[in-house]
DNA sequence: AAAAGATTGTGCGATATCGCACATACTAAG
DNA sequence: CTTAGTATGTGCGATATCGCACAATCTTTT
C-alpha cells in the first residue's frame, strides 16, 4: 500500500485546502504526488483523460492548437484550480491541450475516485463546480482580450495571470513560448517585453522574465485582468490575486 | 393557479425534451412561458439572476462589455440550451449581459426551482454540466478565433451557428448589430458580408441576411465551427448543425 | 577557446483592421 | 409624396500586426 500524500503539500492546492475536513481526508489516500516538467502534456486534445491534476507549484495552460499548427491560449491552470473538469462535467475528453508551462509538483487522482468523491455532492461538488465557472470567466475574457486589446497589454495579462499562480517573481519562459500561448508572433512578444521593460515593470534576460513593478503592471494592464481576478475572488472566496513579493 | 405550459412547446428545447418522463414532468408546473423581444436583456452584467430560461425560438447572444462601451459576444445559446448558467455553477451572476439577438419564445423558470432539480442529481444534473461543458467549448473556441481568424471567416461562424439554433433561413439582423457581437467596425461587416454575397453564399438586403448556400457557408468557414459543433453533437448526443432548409 | 545552438533584436514591405467622413439607398411616418 | 430616420456603401489615411530575413548576443557543449 502506498504511502499517504502529504497532506501539507496537499493544501498549497487551494481547491483541496478548501474542503472540509472529512472530504478531505476521504480523498488524500487517492492523490498521488505528480512532478510536472516543462513542456510536458497532461492532456492532448482529444485525449480520453485518465486523471485529474491538482497542481501545487506548477502552472497549466490550456491551449487549442489550430490545423495549421498555430496555437492560442485558453487559460491558465495553477495551485487555484485543477485539470480535467471535462471528467466531472460529463465529456471525458476536451479538444484542447494541457501543458506545463512553468515547471513544479502537483497530485493526481483517477478519473473513478473523482467522480466517486464528486457524485457524492457536498463540499467538493460545490467547490469544482464554482472554479469551473470562475474558468468560464477567465476563458470569456480570453476571447474578449484576444479582440480587442494591444499585444502589450495582453502580455501584461498573461504576466500578472501566471505570476498569481506562482511564488516566484521570476518567470523562466522564452518570448518564443509566449508567443505561443497569446498567439501573436515571437517578435511582437519580444517588443510588447521591452515597452514593459523600458518603463521599469519588469525585467527581461535571456529565458526569464522577473517581475519588477506588480502594482505597476497592474496600472498597464487592462480591465481583462481585474475582471477575472475579482471572480475568482468572488466565487472562491479567497485572493489568488498576489501583492508584490 | 396557472396552468401548465403546453408540453409540445416546452420540448423545442433540447434540454428540456431529452429529459426523461418523470423529470420532465416534475419541471413542467414550473416552467413559465416568456416571449422574448429583439434586444431585450435578459441578465445585465453582475445582476442577480432570478430566473433561468430556455429559450425555444428565441436566440440570445453572451455579449461583453467594456467600460469604454466596445461590445464582443462570447457565446450564442438557442434551443439547445439554457441561460443562467451560474445559478447551477454556484455563482448567481456573471460578469456578461445576455441579450435577445432574435425575437422568439422560450420558457423560465425561478432559481429556487431549477436547483430544486438539479440538485436532485438525476438526469436534469447531468445534462446542465453537459451543456456547460459545450458551452466552454464554444466560448474557448470563440477566443481562438478572435486571435486567428479574419473578419469574413469569423462571420461565416457565426452566421453558421446563428443558423444552427433557427428554423428559417433569414437572419433579421443589421450590420450594426452583428459588428457589435463581432466586436469589429460595422463597415468590416458590411465588407465581408458583401464577399460572401459575391460568392452567392448569402443575399444582404436591409436588416436581413438571408442564407443561400449552407453547404458553400460550411467550406469558406474556419475550422472553429466545425469542432464547436462536433462537441455538441458529442456531448450532447444530437444534431445542433442543420442541414439547408 | 572554439563551435554550435538557442534566444533576442532589428528592419522592411505586406496586409488587415481601424476611425472617421460622407454619399447613397431603403423604409416608415406624417 | 415628402421627409426624417435608419441602413448600407465607399474612400482614405493611420495603426497594429504579420511574415520573413538576418544580425547580434548569450549559453552550452566539445
Amino acid at each position: 500500500m502506498a504511502k499517504l500524500a502529504d497532506p501539507i503539500s496537499v493544501r498549497k492546492n487551494y481547491l483541496l485546502s478548501d474542503l472540509p475536513a472529512k472530504e478531505f481526508d476521504r480523498l488524500l489516500p487517492h492523490l498521488i504526488p505528480v512532478t510536472l516538467k516543462l513542456g510536458q502534456v497532461l492532456y492532448e486534445s482529444g485525449d480520453r483523460m485518465d486523471y485529474a491534476y491538482f497542481p501545487t507549484t506548477a502552472i497549466v495552460s490550456l491551449l487549442y492548437i489550430m490545423e495549421n499548427g498555430a496555437t492560442a491560449e485558453i487559460g491558465v491552470v495553477g495551485n487555484d484550480g485543477i485539470l480535467g473538469i471535462a471528467l466531472f462535467m460529463g465529456g471525458d475528453t476536451t479538444p484542447n491541450r494541457a501543458v506545463i508551462q512553468s515547471a513544479g509538483e502537483g497530485f493526481k487522482i483517477s478519473s473513478k475516485d473523482l467522480m466517486t468523491e464528486f457524485s457524492l455532492g457536498g463540499k467538493f461538488h460545490d467547490l469544482l463546480l464554482r472554479y469551473t465557472q470562475a474558468l468560464i470567466t477567465q476563458i470569456s475574457q480570453t476571447a474578449v482580450c484576444n479582440r480587442l486589446h494591444s499585444v502589450e497589454q495582453q502580455l501584461c495579462r498573461w504576466l500578472l495571470l501566471s505570476h498569481d499562480r506562482l511564488s516566484s517573481d521570476k518567470l523562466v519562459m522564452t518570448h518564443d513560448l509566449i508567443s505561443n500561448m497569446l498567439g501573436v508572433r515571437r517578435e511582437g512578444v519580444t517588443l510588447a517585453a521591452r515597452k514593459l521593460s523600458d518603463k521599469n515593470l519588469i525585467k527581461n534576460s535571456r529565458g526569464t522574465i522577473t517581475l519588477l513593478d506588480r502594482l505597476g503592471l497592474e496600472q498597464a494592464v487592462c480591465e481583462c485582468y481585474q475582471v477575472v481576478s475579482d471572480e475568482y475572488n468572488r466565487l472562491l472566496d479567497r485572493g489568488v490575486a498576489r501583492t508584490f513579493a
